[in-house]
DNA sequence: TGTTGACTGATAGTTACTCTCAAGTAGTAA
DNA sequence: TTACTACTTGAGAGTAACTATCAGTCAACA
């Protein structure tokens, strides 16, 4: 059994994030000691990780618990909850290629400024730029 | 040179987040028509795409900001958003492998509840059936 | 016995939107 | 000329999901 700061610490989230967690419902069976501190098993720890799973994925709070509602229920809702991580996971799979997306645009950035460095030049994207030459023109 | 419509369709950004973005001031270029309507040239477009990447990384919007008033100091600026650009990559990069680390979960959780679906079986990861087990075993 | 440290719930504050709304303007139809 | 529609504006309220603060409880240790 762990402590809330010992499940903070090995799940890298927040103890207020776990406990605002806990009072939404996430942690359906989550117990407390004799001095009311709440209490981990490795079982609620499942429950932590899939609930920071959906949330990293942008799931939105109201969506988890229906997920977990749906756990509660039992075996009749496995095909409703298969659907949700499905969609859940072509989310992520979104979620990745746009991060691609955006990586291309870093590495481009990068070089610019690279090779902006080494050679000393002038960074003609600044409109600041374009606006003294314009000057000098003129 | 495009209306805000334009911009938001264009790079699937809401009309009110390009307001507040402008608000903000991240689009420190950006004119007006003679009816005071947000006009987005397409150099603009070049602010609001680095923007919408930044955000998308997580940076907030107070380092942004910053980034975007080191453009405007000028070239004496280029090695620090160098730096950022740099330190944002591997922000990126980290949360692709988070991501990555999320989807073998959801993998798992998808071929779990598919073969609980094809081969009829409980969900034995559901403690609710576990008790029930105890409660057939007592 | 006093202090330190972990934990509690309640509540206030923060970030980054997101939504609503009254008002201004332009174009078109009657 | 008037009515209607479509687009945009700024102000301000509302929301989601934390995040921080704080007074109070409890156990362990000096």
């Amino acid at each position: 059994m762990y402590t809330i700061k010992e499940v903070a610490e090995k799940l890298d989230i927040s103890e207020h994030t776990l406990r605002f967690w806990a009072k939404s419902g996430f942690f359906p069976f989550l117990t407390r000691d004799k001095n009311n501190f709440r209490l981990f098993s490795d079982e609620d720890l499942g429950w932590v990780r899939i609930v920071k799973c959906l949330r990293k994925v942008g799931t939105d709070n109201k969506s988890i618990k229906r997920y977990i509602d749906l756990c509660l229920v039992g075996d009749s809702t496995i095909a409703e909850r298969y659907n949700i991580i499905k969609s859940t996971k072509k989310k992520a799979l979104d979620e990745m290629d746009e991060l691609k997306e955006q990586l291309k645009m870093l590495d481009y950035k990068e070089n610019y400024y690279k090779n902006l460095i080494k050679n000393h030049l002038q960074d003609e994207w600044n409109p600041l730029n374009n606006m003294k030459k314009e000057k000098q023109a003129s």
